[in-house]
DNA sequence: TATTGTTATACTCTATAACTATA
DNA sequence: TATAGTTATAGAGTATAACAATA
């Protein structure tokens, strides 16, 4: 991909502006995430991860035992999709599915010994993703966009 | 339900947590913009748009007669992907391909009135939604907030 | 030889309905 | 009757190769 530059063989638009979108704020914070997301998922990628199945990683050594209902809905996504995600962890023997003698249409997740070796792995890999991304903000910018980010999550969204 | 409950509205589940994923700036900015996404979608459903159709028809209108291929570039989609879209705006008489003398093998894309009127309209609606997205903010929060996302997007990701 | 727009295609992600086995 | 997990499937979204027309 050649650079536009003040050459004359470019007709009539050297730069495209993107001013209407850039008032949002909701624009910005896709083109930083899509930044974000590039870069994780090629640090996971070392470690035959994906952002998904890093996170249902994350979530289950976080919450041993839990459903994988639970763990759809903590990772808002529906359970039919999930059930492949689990499967490839638990093929990778990542993950176990643990019968529940109370319940027995329930499984019970956990990290398998070398489930959770990776994901203490990863996440260190993922924390230094973490220290490139945000190495332009000192203390005070990253908690105010923390913050910040947080109350645009709670936000209560009313349909009219 | 057959359990007794200190409370009778509490769920028998435990609350699952993300401790894990949420010391990463990211995660909370992938979450907030899922509640972002879902509220823009919804608003923007009524005028028959998605994000990406919306996002082409305001490109187009801050840059009247630009190519296909330089669209593509500015909304980071490629360029196959993009034929469909114009495809779409073009049937619903959202946008014209004009035939450029100078160079026969492009297409000069223009918004037509109805585009013009459409944009504008949606715009407005996009307001209210980033309004109602930023209303726990005050300016000065609001304006780190974008700061910082730009610094984010603008980082300089470095394979190793 | 390179570029614009295009077709075809494939792979991922996501969403829904319906099934089974349990409760 | 309801729920957990599963299967099948369909729709988006996204990526690459290759082609015709044009430069």
């Amino acid at each position: 991909m050649d650079r536009d530059d003040a050459d004359s063989t470019t007709p009539d638009r050297p730069r495209i502006s993107d001013a209407t979108l850039r008032q949002f704020t909701g624009y910005t914070m896709k083109r930083a995430f899509n930044v974000v997301q590039a870069d994780v998922n090629a640090v996971l990628e070392e470690f035959g991860l994906r952002m998904v199945t890093y996170s249902a990683l994350a979530i289950v050594g976080d919450n041993p035992g839990l459903s994988q209902s639970q763990l759809a809905q903590a990772l808002a996504i529906e359970r039919p999709n999930l059930v492949v995600i689990v499967d490839e962890l638990e093929g990778r023997d990542l993950v176990s599915r643990d019968r529940v003698p109370t319940d027995r249409r329930t499984y019970a997740l956990q990290l398998t010994s070398e489930g959770a070796r990776l994901l203490a792995r990863a996440t260190e890999a993922v924390r230094r993703h973490e220290a490139r991304i945000t190495e332009g903000l000192n203390a005070e910018e990253e908690a105010i966009l923390v913050s910040a980010l947080k109350k645009i999550e709670a936000t209560d969204i009313r349909r009219s």
